[in-house]
RNA sequence: GGCCCCGUAGCUCAGCUGGAUAGAGCAACUGCCUUCUAAGCAGUAGGUCUUUGGUUCGAAUCCAAACGGGGUCACCA
């Protein structure tokens, strides 16, 4: 059993003695003492005084008592007001830090039988990836590690949206300008270079609809009448009918893209288990509408179009299918959500999609259950918020978004040159010197991103999210790095990082009290983070290890310790902290050093 | 306008299942490297937790309204 729930049993138990008064022990509030008050567990007792009939303080005093008299774990109390702070027994510290050093799966869940899905990246194959698509690539994968670590069957999954007018656009735009332009002819990665003639194609239709107005045209009318836009219509359509060419050129630029995607992919440290094309999906969920209408959920209305009525549920009316039999998003999002059922009966789906569709995948819950589906009620959300500039918000239009790869490589030369200035590389070959650069590149981008609650629209800035210093990645890193070098000591000395090697060790100090209770918090930690798909709570917990552990280090000589078992009970401390760093920033998708 | 989210130190963020004097980091200032990595540690300063009401022994936290910011209300995805 866990000690804040051992805890709580002593005092519901001394409850029941001490007033009469029973609580189960689950109800109980039991806190973490603040750091300026003596102990590690606070019970408040002003909840108790009317049926108890005393003072909160007195109260405080006599369940004191009580657990000091019958509680083994509880070694000494004070009240302070109405609040009753115990004090545990040094040995019970030492023994959960024995059982942790024992248990390899110390924070990893018991299998719970569960498949979870998680869908993320989702990237257009129109253009390359940018910053806001790293916030959902970190948030995802890192999620999946979460639910991998609360001992759920975890997929990766990516629905690639790799059709449609925007497509079109830059296929239409390298046709008349491509010139037969490859990524090996020019150089440039497929992605960017399907990128740029998305870009092309946009400046000639702007320069269109200018022309248009320029001649008396209405704009809202220029922008659907403009050649361009009319013939990037007509390929879709070409596409759609399958027409050789059309598709030739499509595989063809979808390939570079693919291309493009798999070095950004691999250079982040994103994985997938499974791949979703829309191209292939976008016919899908004419049969959920179907189904609607058979049950009678869904109503058609005379011009043939299918609308479902939400307004019990809060939402509105809307539109499942067009008069004219095509799908629109939602069909798409009811035959994907089927399909994934089908392939791996799910528990749990998530989706990694930013908080403008919030109202989008209430709709799509909401259907889902009106057509009575088993993993409706699976089907959940993970809302982020947008990424936003010092300059403002991102504007793919205004030429302001902040391209992943030119960012990532940024990060890299900076990390170099503040390493450099540092001196710190002596020693390193180039090999491990490049490694080491790009470890803190990823590590201070990553951490930047996750640290903030998913749900929160956040500021990228970028000066202070190549920071090494303070609340950052590589801080964390560093710890790691330093705990590296006192273990690499121990082990040319000769001395054991075991649970048996400090013995009887007694008289923790305080710093070391505090990084025990973080350690033996952690399996709490990944199930909140797990419950909340929430990284940034794993991101906080790392940052409290770490600054903990400095905290120690900074106070605590090791090796110049006389007392034997004193020192090796420093060492296995160590130890425990850097598994506990390494994997809870393997949770956010962060490596660690052993140098830096 | 309807619905949803957000408003905490100069800046960026924690805290939000109600509990003690509201915490970090950055920026500013002061100390600490002949001792295990100073990318570190300790300290000073900085707050009417947007405002007003309500619930409560107790509210940054729950409820309501106002103000400010964002999103969304497409036969786009």
């Amino acid at each position: 059993m866990h000690l804040q729930q051992t805890i709580s049993q002593r005092i519901s138990e001394a409850l029941t003695a001490v007033y009469n008064i029973t609580v189960d022990a689950g109800q109980l509030a039991l806190q973490p003492t603040r750091k300026e008050f003596k102990g590690s567990f606070t019970f408040v007792t002003f909840p108790y005084t009317k049926q108890a009939g005393k003072g909160p303080e007195q109260i405080g005093q006599e369940l004191g008592d009580y657990l000091k008299a019958n509680a083994p774990e509880v070694n000494d109390y004070n009240v302070v007001k109405g609040f009753l702070n115990l004090v545990i027994e040094e040995e019970v510290w030492l023994n959960l830090l024995r059982e942790i050093m024992q248990n390899p799966d110390h924070g990893q869940a018991t299998p719970s039988g569960h498949n979870v899905l998680v869908e993320y990246s989702s990237p257009n194959t129109n253009k390359p990836l940018h910053l806001g698509h790293l916030r959902n690539n970190f948030l995802g994968y890192s999620v999946a590690e979460i639910m991998k670590a609360n001992g759920h069957n975890v997929t990766k999954a990516n629905l690639v949206n790799d059709r449609g007018i925007h497509i079109c656009k830059s296929m239409l735009a390298y046709q008349k300008m491509g010139n037969n332009e490859t990524p090996q002819s020019s150089g440039i990665k497929g992605d960017h270079l399907a990128g740029k003639y998305y870009v092309l194609f946009d400046r000639a239709y702007k320069e269109e609809i200018d022309e248009l107005v320029a001649q008396g045209m209405d704009k809202e009318e220029a922008k659907k009448k403009a050649p361009l836009i009319l013939e990037a219509q007509t390929m879709l359509k070409k596409w759609e009918e399958g027409d050789t060419e059309t598709v030739d050129l499509w595989r063809k630029m979808n390939g570079w893209v693919y291309e493009g995607f798999d070095e950004t992919y691999r250079n982040i440290g994103v994985d997938f288990d499974k791949f979703y094309y829309e191209s292939e999906t976008y016919t899908l969920g004419k049969e959920r509408v179907e189904e609607g209408l058979e049950k009678g959920v869904f109503t058609k209305r005379p011009d043939g179009s299918v609308w479902v009525d939400l307004t019990e549920d809060g939402l509105d009316e809307k539109l499942l299918l067009r008069a004219d039999g095509t799908s629109v998003y939602i069909t798409q999002d009811l035959g994907t959500a089927e399909l994934k059922y089908e392939d791996f009966q799910y528990n749990e789906s998530i989706y990694v999609v930013a908080d403008e569709q919030n109202y989008h995948f209430q709709v799509l819950k909401a259907v889902l259950k009106k057509l009575g589906k088993p993993y409706a009620e699976g089907i959940n959300h993970l809302s982020y918020g947008m990424v936003d500039l010092p300059s403002g918000k991102m504007k793919s239009r205004e030429g302001t978004v902040v391209d992943a790869d030119e960012l990532v490589q940024e990060m890299i030369d900076t990390a170099r040159q503040q390493t450099e200035e540092l001196g710190k590389i002596e020693g390193f070959t180039a090999e491990q010197a490049q490694q080491l650069y790009y470890t803190l590149a990823m590590g201070a981008l990553k951490y930047f991103l996750l640290k903030v609650d998913p749900k929160k629209r956040m500021l990228f800035n970028p000066q202070e999210s190549i920071d090494f210093r303070g609340n950052t990645g590589p801080f964390i890193q560093y710890t790691h790095a330093r705990i590296s070098a006192i273990l690499r000591k121990a082990t040319e000395m000769g001395i054991p990082v075991e649970a048996t090697s400090f013995g009887d060790f007694k008289n923790l100090h305080e710093t070391e009290q505090e990084v025990i209770t973080l350690l033996v918090n952690y399996p709490a930690v990944v199930k909140e983070a797990g419950k909340l798909y929430a990284p940034s709570i794993m991101a906080s917990y790392a940052y409290e290890l770490a600054k903990a552990y400095n905290r120690f280090y900074q106070e605590i000589s090791i090796f110049n310790e006389t007392d034997e078992q004193a020192r090796n009970f420093r060492i296995a401390l160590s130890a425990m902290v850097a598994r506990f760093i390494r994997q809870s920033m393997g949770l956010l998708g962060i490596q660690v050093p052993e140098r830096m």
